[in-house]
DNA sequence: GTTATAATTGGAATAATTCTTGATATTAGT
DNA sequence: ACTAATATCAAGAATTATTCCAATTATAAC
């Protein structure tokens, strides 16, 4: 089964740097609320959301977080089509199931043991940087 | 190994209509193009490619085209992130591998009696209707 | 503390795509 | 063939997500 929307306590302690990237108050508000709320906001979304707590933050500053957390590898950016790009904080090697039925974004793994670099046809030596798996349907048992 | 851009005879003969789609001079070219320059180009590298055999067709009607033969199945739609929408005339499932060193979007088929279905932890009775997969890195021996 | 560097803001700019409107072409019905 | 209904096209305006810019503020280094 997928877990969706797990919340967490309110508090989430976030150190004063992360892989090399200084914590500021802003980012860790925008890491904490993906953290929060795992359905794979928009940028605007986390704006929205942060501005709870960090009333003057600008979206263009929402940007700049997320864009820098993904950089330093603690988040991922997610694309479908060209709808806005949305935010991960699951770091684990996993596609995304659009569901066309609710619109939720699932987060979906491979069976155990399968490494996607096996299944494709790919001339040997080729070096895989990123991979992207994103799936459409309706999914069952929701 | 990937083929890659294999040329057409310039002139490739396309039917009246395809798929209920009635082919309009101006879809034709759009086709033809895609047909002729297999490199995934963007829909703005289709309208100037297409400017040679119809001077007055505008960007706006490419764009059109484009998404006519999209929603008939004739061609496929292909992103990378959110850079602009690139157009693909394969309609064979495969994935893109984008090679970081060229630039070049090279098509990537499954192994052999591979089913992406059948590597991915779906619930049982997921419908998938769509599919992509793309892939960033450095492509040996191309 | 002072200086240097990095981050944040708010608004303007950008770029891909979509929308709108009027013109043109195509099809269907008579 | 003529007319009406429908689909397509063209040109430019509008939209929207995102990025850029310049000024301010915060943090770090000395």
């Amino acid at each position: 089964m997928v877990k969706q929307n797990s919340e967490f306590p309110a508090e989430i302690e976030i150190p004063e740097e992360i892989s090399g990237l200084r914590m500021t108050r802003q980012r860790q508000e925008v890491y904490r609320t993906l953290l929060q709320q795992r359905n794979h906001p928009t940028a605007n979304d986390v704006f929205m959301r942060v501005k709870d707590r960090l009333p003057q933050i600008s979206l263009a500053t929402v940007y700049n977080c997320l864009e820098a957390l993904v950089q330093h590898g603690i988040i991922r950016q997610v694309n479908f089509d060209r709808e806005s790009s949305r935010y991960c904080p699951n770091l684990s090697e996993h596609g995304h199931f659009h569901d066309a039925a609710t619109g939720v974004i699932h987060d979906v793994s491979f069976k155990p043991g399968i490494n996607l670099a096996d299944v494709l046809d790919l001339p040997p030596g080729t070096i895989i940087d990123a991979v992207e798996v994103t799936l459409r349907g309706k999914m069952a048992c929701s």
